[in-house]
DNA sequence: CGGTTGATTCACT
DNA sequence: GTGAATCAACCGA
């Protein structure tokens, strides 16, 4: 059987994506160096029902055309002067797709500071922030397939979460949708958008077990 | 072609 | 917690 790195993104809600992804690793290979993180939180939005997706009432241009893209194709946009970076799910024509909003670093965490000089978890702890630290600071990846180029998403969870809590999406506020429990987080994750510190699992961060030392 | 708008972030109080 | 910066993209004229 043929097994594609797109084929995790469709056959199934993309809720249940979205909350699959958690602890998958998210990998961008560049000349200075590589970088990557375990993905701690990500939105799923939902296509023309959804009220706060890019895609609601069939809304299709040139700046969104990615998410009605072959599942897994990478869609960056850019908001209020900061790169986002989703992963489109569903059929081609099936505009859904992920938001990811939060990683832990786990390699490269040097390059990161270089292109964002903040302490961690300020470094990655937000959808424009980890693009940011990555330096992916252009749309020359959006309607390309992860693994095609230099930023991939690894096909299975490298890391489990302890405990997965789903709420409202962050900046959706008006809608009939701004009250869906459509954002996946990792309990307990300090690189969780937002997050308190009281509410830090400082041993594990919110994983079943300690990264392996690699 | 100009006014408006965010799936945000940061510096303040 | 609140306000302001910021800019590509959208939309109506």
């Amino acid at each position: 059987m043929t097994t594609t790195l797109g084929a995790f993104y469709t056959g199934r809600p993309t809720e249940e994506i979205t909350r699959d992804l958690l602890g998958h690793e998210l990998i961008y290979t560049t000349p200075a160096g590589t970088m990557s993180g375990w993905i701690v939180e990500a939105e799923a939005y939902l296509g023309e029902q959804d009220t706060a997706a890019h895609a609601f009432n069939g809304r299709h241009t040139a700046a969104n055309a990615a998410l009605y893209d072959a599942p897994g194709t990478i869609y960056i946009y850019v908001l209020r002067g900061y790169y986002m970076l989703d992963v489109a799910t569903q059929a081609a024509g099936t505009p859904q797709g992920i938001l990811i909003r939060g990683i832990e670093p786990h390699q490269g965490l040097d390059l990161m500071r270089q292109h964002r000089d903040k302490a961690v978890p300020e470094i990655t702890n937000g959808p424009g922030k980890l693009t940011a630290a990555l330096g992916l600071q252009s749309k020359a990846l959006n309607r390309t397939m992860l693994g095609a180029q230099n930023l991939t998403i690894t096909p299975t969870a490298t890391r489990q979460p302890r405990q997965v809590v789903a709420t409202a999406r962050v900046g959706v506020s008006d809608g009939s949708w701004h009250d869906r429990p459509l954002r996946y987080v990792v309990a307990g994750n300090p690189y969780v958008s937002a997050s308190r510190k009281r509410d830090w699992d400082r041993v594990n961060h919110g994983w079943v077990a300690p990264a392996k030392i690699d």
